[in-house]
DNA sequence: GCCTGTGAAGCTATTCACAGCT
DNA sequence: AGCTGTGAATAGCTTCACAGGC
């Protein structure tokens, strides 16, 4: 390994990633009440984990607290940016302008400046061409083009079922990383693009389930 | 144990549970393409699992197929049903007619008769009165009272982050077994409440992560 | 041969529990 | 006394691998 650091990611669990995206909004927060350290016990009471785990996750990107003081908010935020966060920032283009489409838009909206939707497509000509919560609206047939043009390496999938798959492979073909895929059944991607499937649907049938037998405990983070 | 048989469930892991709607869901389609059976790893390769895993959560709902002919298609889908659905079916009610309630709400509409959204709750008079999406829209005050008479179990919470807890509160209040929660900080609510996290900040920037590493493989399902 | 059902093994994630520090 | 960091133990989930059946 000749030259150069090594940066030490990848060994991360996805459970891990989820949950430190999490804590740095709580840190957010708790930023903004101007409160400056924050004790492993506090953030797992707020997150609905446990202390030993809040511990293990601070292992993994590198963060060392003080058996004194805790954690550093603001110190801790900027460890977890720096290990979530592509230096750049990440593009994102958005795959079907319908309800949930818009649901995301609006959610994300000059929100976080480093995870910006750049770019939506839409095959409804009604959509194309207009501005959707700051966002710009082409036909699907520019995906290609946009995507190169705007350095998109995100994908979020929103579209009918019968839709997602030959969507994900144009994304695919297009050069995109990553997929975010809010169609209801799982997609099938070459290797080299990851994906994250949302199933809205297994989600409340899931609560339903859990909603008939009466007792049955929390379950933690979709 | 005197009398009546034990229902033996609650001893299903929740991740077997979100894998059995998607297998029903897919074995709709394969029943609609006049196809009677189906082998394990059939089944595997179109939801991205494995063969042993789908055998073992057959297990678990206690279905057993056939060496010879695999699963036979019509029949497993009504033991899934047995096992998932409420006998009377799950009537749910959207708290919060947002862009992401909205997009729930055309979802499920007429969709699945055994998980139906049969009201809708938001704070805004403009909203209230209304039927969106085949959905009475009643204001907040009436929660308990409309919970109670159309003996709603679940309770699908879309509201922005800072109302989230106050209106967890309200559906626990009124009786409610169930929480699908899409805000994005985890709710905490009694014990006898399921509560279901869909974080979908949370999920976006997983995707961002990944896809900044180039070389980690998929993971299945939210 | 090719399937299912399943005990046993293997993995991964979480929790325990304690040394070390202040 | 009360915290962090962490090896060791535990729990939970998935895969292996093979017996049994046609």
């Amino acid at each position: 390994m000749p030259e150069g650091r090594e940066k030490k990611t990848g060994d991360v669990s996805g459970r891990t990633i989820g949950r430190l995206s999490l804590y740095r909004r709580l840190l957010t927060d708790l930023a903004r009440d101007k409160i400056k350290n924050v004790f492993s016990h506090q953030m797992a009471e707020l997150t609905g984990g446990t202390a030993a785990q809040v511990r293990r996750d601070m292992m993994a990107i590198g963060y060392n607290g003080s058996p004194v003081h805790g954690y550093d908010v603001a110190e801790l935020i900027v460890s977890i940016d720096d290990f979530l966060d592509a230096p750049q920032g990440t593009r994102m283009c958005l795959v079907g302008v319908g309800n949930l489409g818009r649901a995301i838009l609006s959610f994300f909206a000059g929100r976080r400046p480093k995870l910006a939707v750049v770019a939506a497509f839409d095959s409804n000509p009604e959509k194309t061409g207009r501005v959707i919560a700051g966002c710009r609206c082409y036909p699907i047939e520019d995906l290609a083009r946009v995507v190169a043009a705007e350095r998109i390496t995100v994908g979020v999938l929103a579209v009918p079922p019968e839709a997602a798959l030959g969507m994900a492979d144009r994304l695919a073909a297009a050069g995109i990383k990553g997929i975010a895929n809010f169609s209801p059944l799982p997609l099938r991607a070459p290797a080299e693009v990851y994906v994250e499937d949302i199933d809205i649907t297994m989600s409340l049938e899931k609560v339903a389930y859990y909603a008939r037998q009466g007792t049955v405990r929390e379950e933690k983070l979709s």
